[in-house]
RNA sequence: GCGCCCUUAGCUCAGUUGGAUAGAGCAACGGACUUCUAAUCCGUAGGUCACAGGUUCAAAUCCUGUAGGGCGUGCCA
């Protein structure tokens, strides 16, 4: 296992720390980071001033003293001090070669698996039955997915569950709509269309009707206590969702290793809720089964937690609670981790509550996102208004990528550019969403959502495809020849940023921010153009053309992989 | 009322958890295709990081307050 250049600079720091006889504050880790600036070389570290800070003495002393001990052999060249007493680091370029010439024949480009792998379940998109997935359900859907795929290629054992909608008091008004206004032959052309149909009918009268409303949630609570009749509905509404579903995850190359639903815990809830009070843990208030958490100074002030409704139903923190129970009983998973909208961060605080309280101890990870705005600034809901859907959204997309591959490559096999074009407008979608910091709140827009210039996948896919361009036209089998080179500025920056991918992967997890893999296959993307117009690959010779035949090679690969862990494709040619 | 989150270039957003001169993309302007794919590249212009204090060698980043916006706040999920 290679350690990355901040982590083998990192410990030889603290060897030197040890040397010089430093006195450390219990715990300390030096900080290293890249720099911001050629100029201060690859990578900085602060460690003397915040040392100096905190011994009372002069940070660039502490430096000097430092650096009198660090071994810097086959590693960096002798480190500097600058400014205020930052230590620069500038990464040997035999190392940069050597290491740069190895990645050829690693398979996972550098990123080291995790010490201590983990089970992990994510829960993410977790869309409503008999309501089409719309542009809200992007966020949840693929940055899960995200997390999903960097998780395992890290190491982890993850299991993804799409824990859907499949019980809540909007099955009332489907199981009403059916019983009362279920019309056969529209439902037999488009029953996606039939049942969301039904369901906005019912619920825009069951908001001016309260016996309406009563209605479905007797519905609701008949279906809970096992009514055959609704039970038959119901199954049969399950059955059509899901092939619904299944139409908008294909393209989209999204997997689940379960289909989890409400329902499925639905058997357990009683009991759930008895053991709840028989533990003390729950008790009855206004009719209804609730958890307090007085001894939780920021719970305690808040609504209770509600298990059990005052009309015998149970709510989505019942099944949530048991929801938990299965994945660390039965998955033994190590963490949980929920990809749900910020919104719900009181909902999943509670329920985590009583999770800990019944002695459920796996980590339970809420990572929220912000919300999909509207024109008028507001969140999108299905409830009011439509929302584009989702399958419009990707259609429009390939559309469009189809007319641009139309005119940028005219010649292309009809087939081939249909191909491109969903690689292309899926990818489009994908990155505009995951290049963005989850928790931040935006205004849907198409044009946004479907730029295809500038910071965008196309960007990263143009670059891999002017790659297999180069060496489509080489002669037979590429030859790296045995040794890389790097003698121009533009190939040690491409050599070293590539060398990072082994940085950035990990650094997803810590936050679990896709955003931050994506920012930086742009910056490599960038990079690579940089060197791309300044060092010609197939015009050189000898151990250059070797050099920039590897940088090249490798850098196709880093991209084609670092957009596999974010769900996007590459094509060969656009 | 209370709680959480947000406010960075004309627009949309990054900003490696306190580091050096705050960066991209769109849009604007000026250049670069008989060359390995121009979905590209190079250059110009664009900033009181909402506002006011505070913490320190160092603040867009941490603390307090103010203004504006979003969300949540007992039986939807």
């Amino acid at each position: 296992m290679t350690r990355t250049f901040p982590e083998e600079i990192r410990t030889r720091l603290q060897h030197a720390l040890g040397a010089a006889d430093v006195d450390l504050p219990s715990r300390f880790v030096p900080a290293v980071s890249p720099t911001n600036d050629p100029r201060f070389g690859d990578y900085q570290s602060n460690a003397a001033m915040i040392l100096g800070k905190q011994l009372g003495t002069n940070p660039r002393a502490l430096a000097e003293k430092i650096l009198a001990v660090f071994d810097p052999e086959k590693l960096c060249d002798p480190p500097e001090i600058a400014g205020p007493g930052f230590i620069n680091f500038r990464i040997q370029s035999a190392l940069l070669n050597e290491r740069l010439f190895g990645l050829l024949t690693h398979d996972s480009l550098g990123v080291s698996t995790v010490a201590d792998p983990q089970t992990i379940v994510i829960d993410f998109s977790a869309p409503n039955v008999a309501k089409p997935m719309h542009v809200g359900h992007i966020r949840s859907t693929f940055i899960g997915d995200a997390l999903a795929r960097i998780a395992r290629f890290l190491g982890h054992t993850v299991i993804s569950d799409n824990h859907i909608g499949d019980w809540g008091k909007q099955f009332g008004m489907i199981l009403y709509g059916w019983r009362n206004f279920l019309d056969e032959s529209a439902f037999e052309k488009d029953p996606i269309g039939a049942l969301v149909a039904l369901y906005k009918r019912v619920n825009s009268l069951a908001k001016e009707d309260q016996a309406v409303n009563t209605a479905c949630k007797e519905e609701l609570v008949k279906l809970q206590q096992g009514d055959p009749g609704n039970i038959e509905i119901w199954e049969r509404v399950i059955v059509l969702t899901r092939s619904g579903l299944d139409k908008i995850y294909g393209p989209l190359d999204i997997h689940f290793d379960h289909w989890l639903g409400e329902s499925a815990y639905n058997a357990r809830l009683a009991a759930l809720t008895e053991e709840l009070m028989e533990s003390g843990t729950a008790t009855e208030s206004e009719g209804a089964i609730c958890v307090f958490f007085p001894d939780d100074p920021a719970l305690a002030d808040k609504p209770p937690c509600i298990v059990r409704k005052q009309d015998g139903g149970f709510g989505y923190a019942a099944t949530d609670i048991a929801t938990i129970e299965h994945r660390v009983h039965e998955f033994k998973a190590d963490e949980i981790w929920y990809v749900v909208g910020a919104p719900q961060q009181l909902h999943f605080d509670q329920v985590f509550a009583v999770a800990r309280k019944r002695g459920l101890d796996s980590a339970l990870v809420f990572i929220p996102f912000g919300s999909i705005l509207g024109d008028d600034r507001k969140m999108l809901r299905t409830r009011e208004g439509e929302p584009p859907q989702l399958g419009d959204l990707i259609e429009e997309a390939v559309e469009r990528a189809r007319q641009i591959v139309e005119e940028k490559n005219p010649g292309l096999p009809s087939d081939e550019k249909d191909t491109i074009a969903k690689t292309v407008g899926i990818g489009a979608v994908k990155y505009a969403e995951l290049s963005q910091h989850r928790m931040t709140d935006y205004i849907f827009s198409w044009d946004k959502m479907l730029s295809m210039q500038g910071n965008t996948a196309p960007y990263l896919q143009n670059a891999y495809v002017r790659i297999r361009s180069i060496f489509r036209k080489l002669e037979g089998e590429a030859d790296f020849g045995e040794r890389a080179e790097l003698e121009d500025e533009n190939e040690k920056k491409l050599a070293l940023k590539l060398l990072q991918f082994s940085e950035a992967v990990p650094e997803v997890l810590v936050d679990h921010r896709p955003n931050s893999l994506a920012n930086y296959l742009y910056e490599l993307a960038d990079t690579f153009h940089g060197f791309y117009e300044s060092c010609p690959v197939l015009r050189a010779e000898g151990v250059t053309r070797d050099t920039r035949l590897t940088l090249s090679e490798i850098t196709s690969r880093v991209l084609c992989q670092g957009l596999d862990l974010l769900g996007i494709e590459v094509p060969d040619r656009m």
